[in-house]
RNA sequence: GCUGCUGUAGCUCAGUGGUAGAGCACUUCCUUGGUAAGGAAGAGGUCGUGGGUUCAAUCCCCACCAGCAGCUCCA
């Protein structure tokens, strides 16, 4: 956010205040080149600002350039930004003859008693509340972005405008600094790598929104399944298989169909019953609770399973690994007493906390409340929440509000992790679930004999695995740490003859379940050295006359251009410390 | 789903109303090289799919599929 603490902060007036006369320096450029033009709103964002616009002709990203000279024109030859307070019904009898009729509406949008006010330079005006620098040469830097559709106030039953995107800052070095950073977002772009370093496909013929992991990505997601499984071991996880493909019937019982049935896929059938794909794990994990009586001694469950769901995606919001329509959660359901409860999720908060930082992620808290579509009773939706806000107080988690963002079954914590661009991603979630229970009639035996009902806790660590590995390739940029990278180590011979001596390196690691290369095919050293590098291997140990009769390698690093000669045995030390401490660095 | 743009070799991309090219990768041969690209030759494309216009379509038009930038929605 450009708001708090951003040092780029440091202009005559605030860097939001700027973006957004900017923005209407935009506009009137527009105007100018584009007779017509009828304008929406045009804010300053976190990154810079936007503008959506109605124009009478299609606008490609090459007219930017064109845009941005006429801005400078502008700003250079009527510099003066003047603001002016007027009546409601001139607002709009002046909009109106210029049949700006989106800025008509947006009149009727701001609340009766509110001072109404106009900003004009030169021939440009415009409704807009402020506020704005007092002048349009002050000296700073925009650059214009891209062209995107956008509908008018959000709404996708009203007409589409187009939106131009810009940033702008004070000085020259920091717009450079930020075209720079969206360059490297660019590169670390996980489709980009995907492709790069051989992790993942999706296929016109296989339908989009399904990933096809390759064996790279495969390796990268088998060391996080085996890490997430011991932890989850130590935790007192127990580990369960559902079916993907379940009869209706359980999802009407389970309220799916009705709360979440537009994200499900039609359903189908089999002999004389309707069956679904799965959207959730939960109900199955019911049907496992449900089988047998259980005592409060037996409490609480904690039932995990890397569980596949399909939902329905429109086409447009799929995105690489990150937004599918067939995704595996690190899914649980822990099922406990009322007593129980705080400490579970408490547990909960501890492990997330755990993994995350195990990826180098800060994070965020949010407590996401009661939605307007949701089932159950408000005093039960009171009782959860004050469950989650309990056991975040218990292990110090601060919370920030979420009003409305809750699941249609309860409430819940959602982390949001900040990655190495600052970048933030929703990713962990615990949810507190007093509904299903309550659909399903499970219970307990609790110790005064009483049937009573058990609490669902929901909650996901890593999300959708689909996700958290493509955020990971981006906040990695590909490098990954030695414990999940693809390839930990290369081994590479100086010449032919030497390749029996990797062979055995190569061997010995391999015995020890490191995953490894020994690039021994014919050809140059150089050249192996360069692709070992580009698939950013941890590490390259490269042998020949001198190591082989040593029995060392001369180790270099990724990223680096120093070799350090050691024994190989040292190297294995160095290589299990990296591995067993999940360690970040290769040091 | 909507708006705009895009789809040519495994990848990145040129190109033309008369059925196609580069670099990298790949294969083979030569090269025996101490830390980021050794040399040569070769193979590889129904120019996303289906229609239409045209004597002729990879190129123009339409539809569909897929991707990209967003909007809306979400793990």
């Amino acid at each position: 956010m450009c708001s708090e603490h951003d040092p780029r902060d440091n202009g005559p007036f605030p860097l939001s205040t700027l973006r957004h006369s900017v923005s209407h320096l935009m506009a009137s450029a527009v105007q100018k080149l584009y007779p017509g033009a009828k304008f929406g709103f045009g804010p300053a964002i976190e990154h810079g600002f936007y503008y959506d616009i109605e124009l009478p002709e299609p606008v490609e990203d090459k007219d930017l350039r064109k845009i941005e000279k006429e801005m400078e024109r502008i700003a250079k030859r009527t510099p003066e930004l003047v603001r002016e307070e007027v009546s409601r019904a001139d607002a709009k009898t002046r909009l109106g003859a210029k049949e700006q009729t989106y800025k008509v509406e947006a009149v009727d949008l701001i609340p009766e008693g509110e001072t109404i006010t106009f900003y004009r330079h030169g021939d440009f005006e415009d409704l807009c509340e402020g506020p704005h620098l007092d002048r349009l040469d002050r000296g700073f830097h925009f650059k214009l972005l891209n062209i995107a559709g956008a509908y008018w106030r959000g709404d996708e039953n009203r007409p589409m405008l187009r939106r131009i995107y810009g940033t702008a800052f004070w000085k020259k070095e920091e717009l450079d600094a930020h075209l720079a950073w969206l360059e490297e977002v660019k590169l670390r772009d996980h489709r980009k790598l995907g492709t790069e370093l051989d992790l993942f496909s999706t296929h016109a013929e296989a339908g989009s929104g399904f990933v096809f992991w390759h064996p790279h990505l495969g390796a990268v997601r088998r060391a996080i399944e085996e890490f997430m499984f011991q932890e989850q071991a130590r935790r007192g996880y127990d580990f369960v298989y559902t079916p993907h493909v379940m009869r209706e019937d359980l999802f009407k019982t389970s309220g799916h169909l009705e709360n979440y049935g537009d994200m499900m896929y039609e359903g189908f059938g089999i002999e004389n019953a309707r069956y679904r794909v799965k959207p959730m794990n939960c109900p199955g994990h019911v049907m496992i609770y449900a089988t047998r009586s259980h005592s409060y001694r037996d409490l609480p469950l904690r039932m995990a399973e890397l569980g596949t769901v399909y939902r329905f995606e429109r086409s447009g919001v799929l995105h690489g690994m990150m937004r599918v329509r067939g995704f595996t959660q690190d899914d649980s359901h822990i099922f406990c007493t009322p007593d129980q409860l705080e400490e579970e999720i408490a547990g909960v908060v501890e492990l997330i906390d755990m993994v995350l930082r195990t990826f180098g992620y800060t994070y965020k808290a949010y407590l996401a409340t009661r939605p307007e579509k949701a089932i159950g009773e408000p005093a039960i939706w009171e009782r959860a929440t004050k469950a989650l806000q309990g056991a975040a107080d218990r292990v110090k988690l601060p919370l920030e509000l979420d009003e409305g963002g809750g699941a249609f079954y309860g409430p819940k914590i959602d982390f949001k992790v900040k990655d190495s661009l600052g970048r933030e991603w929703q990713m962990s979630t615990v949810q507190c679930d007093f509904n299903l229970p309550e659909r399903f009639k499970i219970h307990f035996t609790d110790s005064d004999g009483q049937q009573k009902r058990p609490i669902m806790v929901h909650r996901a660590i890593l999300g959708s695995l689909e996700r958290f590995i493509g955020g990971l390739i981006e906040h990695f940029a590909g490098k990954f740490p030695v414990w999940c990278a693809p390839t930990q180590v290369a081994v590479i011979p100086i010449r032919e003859e030497h390749a029996a001596y990797c062979k055995q390196l190569e061997k010995q690691l391999r015995g020890e379940l490191y995953r490894v290369d020994c690039m021994d095919a014919p050809g140059h050293m150089n050249n192996k050295i360069k692709d070992a590098q580009q698939q950013q291997i941890p590490f390259m140990l490269i042998a020949g006359d001198r190591e082989a009769a040593e029995g060392t390698v001369a180790v270099r690093r990724r990223g680096t251009r120093e070799q350090q000669v050691m024994p190989f045995a040292e190297f294995k030390v160095l290589l299990d410390r990296l591995r067993s401490t999940r360690s970040l660095g290769l040091e």
